[in-house]
DNA sequence: TTGAAAGCGCTAACAA
DNA sequence: TTGTTAGCGCTTTCAA
């Protein structure tokens, strides 16, 4: 900046003013300075700026990437939810520092200017990790679960609702949820989904599936089956264990959807391209990560923002 | 630091050496200087040490995460690609600067160390643009394109040639390839493939698909049957249009396998769960995102790498 | 094994 | 509208 300054015959804050683009300099001034710096090849050094303003202008964002059984964020799921964050945060300047639990060790990750965690976890676990970070931050999740933090999330139980109606609107009588209410997201959902059968003197069956993979539906469907062979409509956590669930069911000879109804969560490509394609309830991963991005970016900047409750609408296929 | 350096009686710059392991620091100081630093919740500045060092630890990776039609990228692959990455960068220090395309000119991506590309795009122009940056960059995509720059990717031509021998092993003697070679990855699928085929005297029909989604996919299959009905083995570029292809082929009252033998690639979830299941060409995400965090970082270290291929194999299904 | 001095490149505060 | 001064917090000489 400074030889910049010398070429350009003016002082080195001028240039800094100049390539701000601030106000506070002659238009004149700012195209030469510009001009200049482009002939130079001229590259502005971020760690200074950041020395100096202290902030990194950056945002780690959360994610368990590890290939683990039980691995909620799969799919294209977060993909879609890093795509809307990427999108808002680096049009506003800010970068995306990718990271997982772990990561929150690493000197970039510590010094990023907030944190947006992508799955609270079962128990809240990853929650209370990061928050230990000490940075602004900003969850995707189970809204109901935290007055104290900013999370946003779909409507859960507004999901569980809805499957709930539709399963009363075909006339089953005897349904069954598939999911671990460990996850706050799922508790939510089994919440809605209960509270709507309530209405109609219907209790679910509710047994614990604690993984979210094909395998792990067809087991708990199996199982399901063996002690309560009247079960008629499954609404399953996610669209993964609702097609482990269906794959259970017509190894043990019921149809679908004749005999059992079966619904899906998160209306993902896997499950609108399944044969049968299923029934599912859907969530809007872009939206939700731009609002992520704008929420992490109030608190930083020092305005306040609350949790927030994005809809949740029913994708009605041949299950 | 400074601070630090008071009240544990040592100067700044012992402080320095302690926090960082260095050998120049007897035991007892560095213990002695951990503890205070630890006790006053000392936050050590990366920004300080990025300015002094002229380096900022960070990798960018630049994934296209817009939702477009032709997404090359959805699904679960660059997940795991990143998942690779970012466990191999983070254990040796570096920090995932997440970005796409128009990212390059954010600040803190200029400033990255190396960059990572995912995908080199149609005829390459990704990889021309981010070559711009000049920085040290890997690219992940097709090996054979480019002598020039250091790429890791499986080996597609392998895969395309596992499809034939697949084919000829069944007896079908009319294939069709599925993709758009002006992906340089597709291009070495249709390449291997072809080759194959040719010792068994045999042209594919190789009609240009230049969508990745399950209706580009069915669309092409229709369009292919009209011209060429006696068409009895289907090679797609993707699973996601190999499922299209089925659904196609259904609906002209063609069976799978039967009447058509179909083989997908990548190996996805949806694939291996799709009814029928489909036969697939694997590729192993993990790992090729590990590898390409190794080569970046000797890039980056001054050391040199080169080019690499990931092997691949036929994971064999119903269809 | 420890320390003193100097400076990385930027910008805020204050002057002119 | 422009410039001067100072300093952000670290690490690399070089010296002790």
């Amino acid at each position: 900046m400074a030889d910049l300054a010398k070429v350009a015959g003016v002082s080195a804050i001028t240039v800094s003013r100049a390539l701000r683009d601030s106000p506070l300099v002659n238009a004149e001034t700012r195209a030469r300075v510009r001009d200049v710096a482009q002939q130079y090849g001229y590259a502005f050094n971020v760690s200074a700026r950041n020395l100096k303003l202290r902030r990194s202008m950056t945002v780690a964002v959360v994610v368990e990437m590890k290939p683990t059984v039980e691995r909620q964020m799969s799919g294209p799921y977060p993909l879609d939810l890093l795509g809307g964050i990427t999108q808002e945060l680096t049009s506003t300047g800010y970068s995306v520092l990718l990271t997982s639990l772990q990561g929150g060790a690493l000197p970039n990750v510590r010094a990023a200017d907030g944190v947006i965690l992508l799955g609270q976890g079962a128990h809240e676990d990853a929650m209370h990790e990061v928050q230990r970070w000490g940075r602004p931050m900003v969850v995707w999740g189970a809204v109901s679960r935290h007055e104290s933090q900013i999370v946003v999330g779909s409507d859960n139980r507004r999901g569980g609702a809805l499957a709930a109606e539709r399963f009363i609107a075909l006339g089953r009588s005897r349904p069954a949820f598939l999911g671990d209410p460990a996850h706050g997201e799922f508790a939510e959902r089994l919440e809605g989904f209960s509270t709507a059968l309530a209405r109609h003197g219907i209790t679910p069956i509710a047994p614990t599936v604690s993984s979210f993979t094909v395998g792990a539906g067809a087991d708990a469907v199996h199982a399901l089956l063996q002690a309560h062979p009247q079960v008629d409509a499954l609404f399953a956590a996610s669209d993964l264990l609702a097609i482990g669930a269906i794959r259970a069911l017509i190894e043990r000879g019921r149809r679908v959807p004749e005999d059992v109804s079966v619904i899906g969560y998160d209306d993902s490509p896997l499950g609108a391209t399944y044969v049968p394609p299923l029934t599912s309830v859907h969530q809007n991963f872009i939206d939700a990560g731009v609002l992520l991005a704008r929420k992490v970016r109030a608190l930083i900047e020092g305005e306040d923002a609350v949790s927030e409750t994005l809809p949740t609408h029913l994708v009605v296929r041949t299950t």
